[in-house]
This record gives structure tokens, C-alpha cells and sequence, in this order.
RNA sequence: GGGCGAGUAGCUCAAUUGGAUAGAGCACCGGCCUUCUAAGCCGGGGGUUGUGGGUUCGAUUCCCGCCUCGCCCA
């Protein structure tokens, strides 16, 4: 309803602008007064105006109002502060739309879009950085699909890359097992019930130590070289070389067999949190179906790479930079170009991340095989592959893409970027956004908390970066494990009249809350610093204040002997204005208002890639209620009509509480 | 050295993208359970928005300088 009003108000102020003044505004600001009081919208166009037109700024707000009404739903519009222009909505009016169903947002066209997140390197368990990655991408996900777009889930899987090398020689060299041995690892962790991700943290940290040898440097470099044969041998493997050889048979089959367990266990592990993926790309097919080749000769061919003859570069496939200038005629050489493919010939990792995106906007002309990997109660996730199965749904070719990844890789995203707009692709290159986030890091207490000895320097700083290389940081099942503990002792102190099973899910819903609010509710570009006592916290600004909400509601109409619907339908024929009138009347409206603005929310949440938006409405609308609920009690509401009008507060709240949740991916629990 | 981001209440964060009296949560102090669930509500204290200038009707927001911190690139 909200976005509604506003957008037919902007569309009546632009005709009288038009009529009156001869002025057209490519945006015009629209917010909502300080008070409730002073109504629904407020305008600071008269101030912008004043300057064009030379005259004061209430005298021109006071000349708009004068042609601004009578528009439908406004009651009145009057000028307010040094030349405000605030509105007033019909609130009896209001609130039967509002209670006859939410608005859909406008969509011009269905767009097709692919969000890529979580991205975990396979050799190691998840941790609470990750979970960010996953909770931010899956939120954005439930909002692009809300908004009706068809959304691709990918998760990209980089199975060939030095961390999984890491792993491959910790088996390999310091366990000292072969692919026999690998196997009966496997399948004696499996019997054990122990997790595949967590023996890797340990074993990815100690072969992290052991690279340095005590600091003995030859010995350092003897075995940093095992590294860069391991993971040579991969690649090797992976191309299927003739001239492979055993050991890069063996080595690539190690390589692959426990990153794909680890993948498993990083599926199981955000599954837990009800998020789920479409398809899995892997760097090894990128690599087998020589994505770069067709890449490289696009590149070359429209002239973005050039081969570097001089200086510091020589020899390499380079590119500029964006935001730099073409490198001038006969100036030298651009010593700050990106190096694409080097003196060697390896090609880097910005280089093969554009062939990858050439094949998200379906630029490259080919295509992944696909073989079915997981199965969620609903669909399944495919993975890439080299040869698979004939019958597989179409991936790829999206109108746009987000990748969610963490601010760090800022640089090479704007490489890959600028490469698709030098090839002419800037379409594609302007729908292309690199949804950046800050690392989520520890806070030296918690650090401590966990047993890590902390550098005197790091103990005064505010937070300090986890390394999955040290195994450092807090392991995501770890903390989800912690979570449903604390709420199960909750829960069942509260409610020991329900079934443990019961009981049990209550209490995960409520973890699970608990978690992806406490990851939703900063802003992307805020480094979270963590601590459990604040992920831990159930109370003021959470996720499960906000389910508290909504079972509130839920134990009204259940008191009430009627359902959320009926009470919406009840209330169609109340006439809401003596209780929206006055003081009291403004509280209350407060409520209906705040319900009423979740599509515009949506819409600013896309808009502006950024979920905390919606967090922070959610939270405020439980707020809200809560304060509501307090001040006005429902069922013991004397007269009939006010009550239906009572009753259907509580409704609305409850409806837009749980949409919104829900695109969070928080859940509300019928008791709690 | 270059690029990006950040600096707001004791702490952790917001501030509708330049608008009306800068707001929440936590912590602290005081009050409210015989009424729809107290994981709640109400009240209180707490601010020179890092700093110096500039732009204008108006700056936490934009521009320039400086300071501090983080990340990336070389």
C-alpha cells in the first residue's frame, strides 16, 4: 500500500511541476516525517526548487499544494517546517487496503538472475565467515524471487586451488597415506560419525606450520616446492593428460575425493540453516573444458589483452586496470597492468574467473556437463562435470549476476568487469555486481575463549581476522550446535508439556533465528566483530525478539477462536477511523504503517543489494507491536467493533512479520 | 607508494543516500507479571558525529587537507 500511495503522489507532483513551473526531476525525495503526527509522507522538493525558481520555499510548497489535491487516498496536504510539503493518507482507507492484501512490486520484465555465495575452498569445515557469505546470499536470493525474478543458486567450487593442494599433501606426505589409505580414512571417519571438514581443519593448519620448518629456510622451500609438484599433479590429472602419470593420477584422485566430501559436509552444514543451491561449477571443468581458450582468443581478438614486451611484465598477456587510461603511445609500458597470462604461460586466477563469467551471461560459447550431486526434499543441485547426464536443466546464461564475496577481492572482481566491458559486453558488465561484504573476525576475548594465545599487540585491537591457514576462527557447526543447546535448555524449561520432538525444533527454529539475524542485521560493509555472547543473546535486537512477536499473535488468535484471514476479513467492514484518530490512534497507526511499507523495503533491499534494510524493518515492526501489545489488550476488548479493529492489528503484523522473516530465512514458531 | 573501506553514546551498530529534535540494542539505575506468553513493556542518565577548512537554505552524509585503523595492489 505504502509504495503504492508514494508512487501515484511522485506521479501527481510531477505532473503539477510540469503544469505549473515547466520542470521535470529525474528523482524526487521522499521520506516520512518525524512525527506520525505530521503524516504519512513528507517533501523536500520546495527547498531544491526555491534555487531555479528564486522564490522562497514555503511560498512554492504552498503554490504545489494548491494544485496537489483532491487526489484519491489523501486527505490533505499542508506545508510544514521552513517548506515541507507533508501528506496525509486516508488511514481508514489505508488500513482496509492494507488489510486486503499486501502489494506486489512492479516488475517491468521477469529478469533472470544468478547469485553465486558460499564458495568455500573444499578442504577445510565452514566457519562463521562463511556463514555470512551463505546467509547474506541466500537472503538476497528469497528477495530477488519475492520480487518475482527467477533466480540461479550457484555455489562455485574451487577443487584444483592451492588450499586443496594443502590437504592432498598433508595426506600424502605427512600422514604419508596413499589412495588405498585415503579410502579407509574415509570410510573409518564415516563408521566413527566424525566429521571429514573437521579432520581437515586440523590437518589443513598443521601442514599450514609445517611449510615453515621451524623457520629453517631450505628445508621451507623443499617442501614449498612438494606443494606447487602437488598441485601441478592436480591440474594434471584434471586435463586428463596422457603424459600424466600415475602419481598425478593418484594425486588428483585424492584431491578429488576429499574435496568432494569436504563440499558434502559444507552442503549438510547450510542446509542446517534452510540454505540450498542449484548448481555447483568446479574449477576442474573450467580447466578440462578449456574455458580459457575460448576466453583468451575473445580477449585477444578484441584487442582487451595485449602481449607486454618490455619491462617488469615482459613476456605476459596483460590488461589495464580499470579506471586508468589507455596507455599512452610510445610512453613505455604500463607497469600497472593486471597480468592476465604470465611469462610462463599459466594463466591466472583473474584469467579463468572471466572465462567463467563469460559462461554465466552465455558470452563463451560452451557449455559445463551436469551430474545430479544433492538432493533437498524439493530439487536437486547439480554439479559441473566433464560428461553427464543427458537430461539437466539449463544453467547459465543470466541477465545479472551477484557475487557475494567478501571485500578483499575487490580488485580482481573490477579486473573481471572491466574485461567483459572491453569487450564490448557493457550490458552485461553494468548487470554485473560484486555484492562485497566484510570479513566476519574475532574479538580478542573470544579468541581467548577458544584457547588461542593472543600477541599482547592484538589483545587492545577491537577484533582480530580468522585463518582457516592457523585454524583460527569459530567452526560454523560449532557455533550452530552451541546455539540449539542454549535455546533446547530454554525451551525446555518453558514448555515441558511438549513432546521432546516438539521441543527439538522450537529450538532449532529459534538457533537458527537467532544466527541468521545476528549475521543480517550489520550492513554489509561492517566488519563483524565476533563474540558469542552477543551471537548467543535472544533478547532486545534478534531474531528471536522478532519470532516472540508473531507467537504473540499466534496465542491471540488461537485465545481468540479465529485465524489471522478471518480477523482481515472481519475488519473489511469496520470503520477504522475513530480508533485511528487522536494520540492513541496515531500509536496504532504506527503499526499498519510500518506493515504497510515491507514491498517498499523489498524494493530498496534489491535496489541497493543490502538485506540489513529489511532486517531493521522487521525488527522495528516487532518493536512496534510489542508496544502495542502492551498498551492495548485485545481480547478483553469491550466493544466489538474495535476489537475486529484490534484483532486485525495483530493480523497484519502477524502477515508482514512472517514475509519478511521468511525472506530472511527466519522462521516463527507457533510457541516458544 | 597507489587504490578501497571505516572512525557516531561506556560497548556493538543505525540514520530512508543532502533534510525537521542524530536513533536502536547491550551494559548501568529505577519501575511493571492474578489481564492475550516478562525471550516482554515503561522511565532515566549518556553525543562538539576523529580533526581543520570548504560547498548551501540545510552536512553524520558531498569536496579538500590532516590524524588513526583495516584490507587490497605493487
Amino acid at each position: 500500500m505504502y509504495l503504492r500511495e508514494q508512487k501515484k503522489l511522485t506521479a501527481r507532483l510531477r505532473a503539477v511541476l510540469r503544469d505549473k513551473f515547466q520542470i521535470e526531476l529525474d528523482t524526487i525525495a521522499i521520506e516520512q516525517p518525524p512525527e506520525i503526527k505530521f503524516g504519512e509522507y513528507a517533501l523536500p522538493l520546495a527547498f531544491e526548487l526555491a534555487r531555479k525558481l528564486k522564490k522562497a520555499p514555503r511560498k512554492i510548497a504552498e503554490e504545489i499544494i494548491a494544485d496537489l489535491s483532491p487526489l484519491e487516498g489523501f486527505t490533505r496536504f499542508e506545508v510544514a517546517g521552513a517548506g515541507y510539503i507533508n501528506a496525509r493518507l486516508d488511514r481508514a482507507a489505508a488500513a482496509r487496503d492494507i488489510a486486503a492484501g499486501a502489494d506486489v512490486p512492479a516488475l517491468e520484465a521477469p529478469v533472470h538472475s544468478l547469485v553465486e555465495h558460499t564458495s568455500i575452498n573444499p578442504n577445510k569445515a565452514a566457519h562463521v565467515g562463511h556463514l555470512r557469505n551463505a546467509i547474506l546470499g541466500d537472503t538476497f536470493v528469497q528477495l530477488l524471487r519475492a520480487a518475482g525474478q527467477k533466480v540461479d543458486v550457484q555455489n562455485y567450487i574451487d577443487n584444483t586451488g592451492v588450499q586443496v593442494a594443502d590437504v592432498v599433501v598433508g595426506l600424502m606426505h605427512l600422514e604419508g597415506l596413499s589412495l588405498k589409505d585415503v579410502e579407509a580414512l574415509m570410510a573409518r571417519l564415516a563408521a566413527d560419525g566424525q566429521r571429514i571438514d573437521y579432520y581437515c581443519w586440523d590437518l589443513y593448519a598443521r601442514v599450514s606450520q609445517w611449510y615453515n620448518a621451524n623457520g629453517d629456510e631450505a628445508v621451507s622451500q623443499e617442501r614449498k616446492a612438494l606443494r606447487l609438484l602437488t598441485l601441478h599433479q592436480m591440474e594434471q590429472g584434471a586435463l586428463h593428460l596422457a603424459d600424466a602419470g600415475q602419481k598425478s593420477r593418484e594425486t588428483a584422485r585424492i584431491a578429488e575425493i576429499i574435496s568432494t566430501a569436504v563440499l558434502r559436509r559444507h552442503l549438510e552444514t547450510m542446509l542446517r540453516l534452510g540454505i540450498e543451491y542449484d548448481l555447483l561449477p568446479r574449477e576442474s571443468e573450467i580447466l578440462s573444458l578449456h574455458f580459457w581458450d575460448l576466453a583468451f582468443e575473445q580477449l585477444k581478438t578484441k584487442g582487451v589483452l595485449y602481449f607486454e614486451t618490455e619491462g617488469k611484465n615482459k613476456g605476459c598477456w596483460v590488461m589495464k586496470r580499470p579506471g586508468t587510461a589507455q596507455a599512452a603511445q610510445g610512453d613505455g609500458p604500463d607497469e600497472d597492468a593486471k597480468v592476465i597470462v604470465r611469462s610462463n604461460g599459466t594463466v591466472t586466477y583473474v584469467g579463468k574467473d572471466i572465462a567463467y563469467h563469460l559462461w554465466k551471461f552465455g558470452l563463451l560459447g560452451r557449455d559445463f556437463a551436469y551430474n545430479k550431486f544433492f538432493e533437498y526434499p524439493n530439487h536437486t543441485c547439480w554439479i559441473s562435470a566433464e560428461h553427464g547426464e543427458p537430461n539437466h536443466p539449463h544453467f547459465g546464461g543470466a541477465q545479472a549476476i551477484y557475487n557475494v564475496i567478501d571485500s578483499r577481492q575487490s580488485d580482481p572482481q573490477a579486473n573481471v568487469i572491466e574485461a567483459l566491458r572491453g569487450l564490448g559486453y557493457t550490458d552485461q558488465a553494468s548487470h554485473y555486481t560484486h555484492f562485497s561484504y566484510e570479513m566476519v573476525a574475532l574479538t580478542p576475548r573470544c579468541a581467548e575463549e577458544l584457547g588461542y594465545t593472543i600477541a599482547e599487540e592484538d589483545r587492545s585491537r577491537p577484533y582480530i581476522e580468522v585463518s582457516g591457514r592457523k585454524g583460527f576462527g569459530v567452526k560454523a557447526d560449532d557455533l550452530i550446535d552451541k546455539l540449539i543447546v542454549a535455546t533446547q535448555s530454554e525451551v525446555d524449561s518453558r514448555h515441558p508439556e511438549q513432546s521432546e520432538a516438539e521441543r527439538t525444533q522450537i529450538a532449532t527454529e529459534i538457533a537458527v533465528g537467532a544466527l541468521r539475524y545476528f549475521m543480517l542485521k550489520y550492513t554489509r560493509n561492517t566488519v563483524i566483530a565476533f563474540d558469542f555472547k552477543d551471537a548467543l543473546s535472544f533478547e532486545g535486537e534478534t531474531g528471536p525478539y522478532m519470532q516472540y512477536a508473531v507467537v504473540r499473535t499466534r496465542s491471540i488468535f488461537r485465545k481468540a477462536g479465529i485465524t489471522a484471514e478471518q480477523a482481515l476479513a472481519d475488519f473489511a467492514s469496520v470503520d477504522a477511523s475513530p480508533y485511528l484518530a487522536g494520540e492513541e490512534g496515531d500509536g496504532i497507526w504506527q503499526v499498519w504503517l510500518r506493515a504497510a511499507k515491507t514491498t517498499l523495503l523489498l524494493d530498496q533491499c534489491i535496489a541497493t543489494a543490502e538485506p540489513a534494510y529489511l532486517a531493521k524493518h522487521a525488527f522495528q515492526l516487532a518493536q512496534e507491536f510489542s508496544n502495542f501489545y502492551r498498551k492495548h489488550h485485545i481480547l478483553t476488548e469491550a466493544n466489538p467493533e474495535r476489537k475486529k479493529f484490534l484483532l486485525a492489528t495483530a493480523a497484519i503484523t502477524q502477515r508482514e512479520l512472517i514475509r519478511s522473516l521468511a525472506w530472511l530465512g527466519i522462521s516463527a514458531p507457533e510457541v516458544m
